[in-house]
DNA sequence: TTGTAGGCGTTATCAT
DNA sequence: ATGATAACGCCTACAA
């Protein structure tokens, strides 16, 4: 009784493996490995007495020679934007606990700089026995190429964008809520629109864009202008006060909420009045657009389950399944009227 | 030359190993090893032909593999907060940054909810088998307990938290901003002040409000109220409603810009000026409190840093070194000065 | 229903 | 300077 230390022999800092939870439990290492499988042919006494040994070692099963040995690693990773001016929190978050619910753990990578070094550890990161595949938040392009250049790749979906057989349903409900924009300050009157866009290279900023001029035209009305924007406050402030005011626009039609209150101070900073003689709409229901002045109008969108809709285009295609394009399409996007709309000036 | 595929013949979906590139290589696979291991003791030529068949065959290590072997996962956890209302973004690519900079890997978790499979997940995430660290952006406090009852700890960082020896140091830059701003506020003319602070759980918001008290007592001024606030723009409007309107106070102290926001907003839907009647000030620079009415008084905090901070005091621990409190502590925080800030009333 | 053998890709240890 | 062998912890297959 002093030789062999039985049942936990572990050197203080090793965590225990399925084999001293098998000898403490009396069972063979793989019944325990069963127990973890939740095997249901296993006798409910074992279970009892596995589990038991589990609980009383507070045994955790190590990830990666599970992975190694399934070859799948229940691991996927999220490519984050680098810019500064846009980071999809919501997103991220949501995304996160849709993998956690489905049982993957979620890597985060930046694209910020390029040292090579990075590039190499990335590249390494993103082969499938590293991940069983990717969410991008930020236009991959041509740097995927770059991350890696050849062979197997895991399945990658890039949220906002659609190959072409489900484009139309997926982008469904941004467009309906852009045409919904225009409609709403065209029948409080309005003829004459300007568009702060996002960057060309984010699908959910070319596709409000492309639906924006789409309505305008559709509507017969006039676009005086698309401004390219960036996300920022800063993009939004200088468009109101170079290119909206003192022009014949009486409504604007802003990327997100950040961009709208740069159009609003913008604006109100060389007298232009909101809603007075310019409207503006924005995108997002950012907290603050409901304390601002103006009361912001803005599209709830969910950005959580937005975030969770595009894991599960990813876990479709990780199950080997089309991805379905998101059904709820319809309680996706909501408008928000508040105060920052109103009739054009009578002129 | 019929038999044997020689040098490529993965079963098209499978990544190369070290034995293909060995092979391609015409060396033994552990000398491939060494050449990943950048193992000096190499002949050039060696060198050569390993590096060609790694490039040829563009191979790139089974993580997986390695951890197991190696007992190093060159992995950290990230532990987001579950609040919606304060999502540090920029603390979190900071940190990422940081910790990819250094060859790690970063994992988010978040503390949403507490479904009892999460938590399990989660827990094993947590084993030193997992993740080398753990860096949380949110207070831990018995969470902590629940998520790894026992057995062996990985190093862990609480962004803003610091063991008793280092704490002067480490929180003197904010205590020292924090007391800048009643300093400032005070020069002006203030007397009387309310500070809207953030949750008492989080570290950094706990210590500014003592610091104010602490400040506010020394220079002999009086805080008419302190409101507990949740970073939340809704809390700052309410507070500014409900508690500084129509109260004594002339000079605010928020803990955050979202918050002073709301609080300007509120007290301007009754009719308080700011900066006439009352003068706000923020803290961390928000894009939007430049392009503000009034442009906002605040701290610019650079969070990136920060959060590369945080992930280099995970390192230290990680080495096994006692981490140090940033150095830079009198770079870190920038007061910025706006009109939201003014003299009081003249009485 | 449970146990035994083998191997996943890598690095460590020992030879050579 | 390089090669052979074992081991990391787990799971799949097959045997009992």
């Amino acid at each position: 009784m002093s030789e062999q230390p039985a049942t936990q022999p572990r050197d203080a800092d090793k965590r225990p493996t399925i084999y001293e939870v098998a000898r403490l439990a009396g069972v063979s290492h793989q019944t325990v490995s069963r127990f973890l499988r939740k095997d249901p042919t296993m006798r409910p006494d074992t279970v009892r007495r596995v589990s038991h040994a589990v609980e009383k070692l507070d045994y955790r099963p190590n990830l990666a020679a599970r992975s190694m040995r399934t070859r799948r690693t229940n691991r996927i990773a999220v490519i984050l934007p680098e810019t500064t001016s846009f980071v999809p929190t919501r997103l991220l978050s949501g995304a996160a606990a849709a993998a956690h619910d489905a049982g993957y753990l979620v890597d985060v990578v930046g694209l910020e700089g390029d040292a090579a070094a990075r590039a190499e550890r990335i590249g390494a990161l993103l082969q499938p026995a590293n991940v069983d595949g990717i969410l991008s938040f930020t236009p991959l392009a041509e740097n995927l190429e770059r991350l890696a250049p050849s062979g197997p790749r895991v399945p990658i979906v890039v949220d906002g964008e659609y190959d072409d057989n489900m484009r139309a349903r997926a982008l469904l409900a941004d467009a309906k809520a852009a045409d919904e924009i225009v409609g709403h300050l065209a029948d409080l009157g309005h003829r004459t629109f300007v568009h702060v866009a996002g960057p060309k290279t984010f699908a959910s900023a070319l596709n409000r864009r492309t639906e924006y001029e789409a309505s305008v035209a559709r509507r017969g009305l006039v676009s005086h202008a698309v401004v390219e924007g960036d996300w920022s406050t800063g993009s939004g402030w200088k468009a109101g006060r170079e290119v909206i005011a003192g022009s014949p626009a009486t409504a604007v039609f802003a990327a997100n909420d950040r961009v709208a209150f740069g159009v609003i101070r913008g604006l109100q900073s060389v007298g232009v009045d909101v809603p007075g003689r310019v409207s503006v709409f924005g995108w997002d229901d950012d907290e603050l657009g409901r304390y601002f002045q103006p009361p912001l109008s803005t599209v709830r969108v969910n950005r959580e389950s937005q975030g969770r809709a595009a894991f599960q285009r990813l876990l479709s295609l990780l199950h080997g399944k089309q991805p379905a394009a998101p059904m709820d399409t319809a309680g996706l996007n909501q408008l928000i009227f508040r105060d920052s709309t109103a009739p054009p000036p009578t002129v």
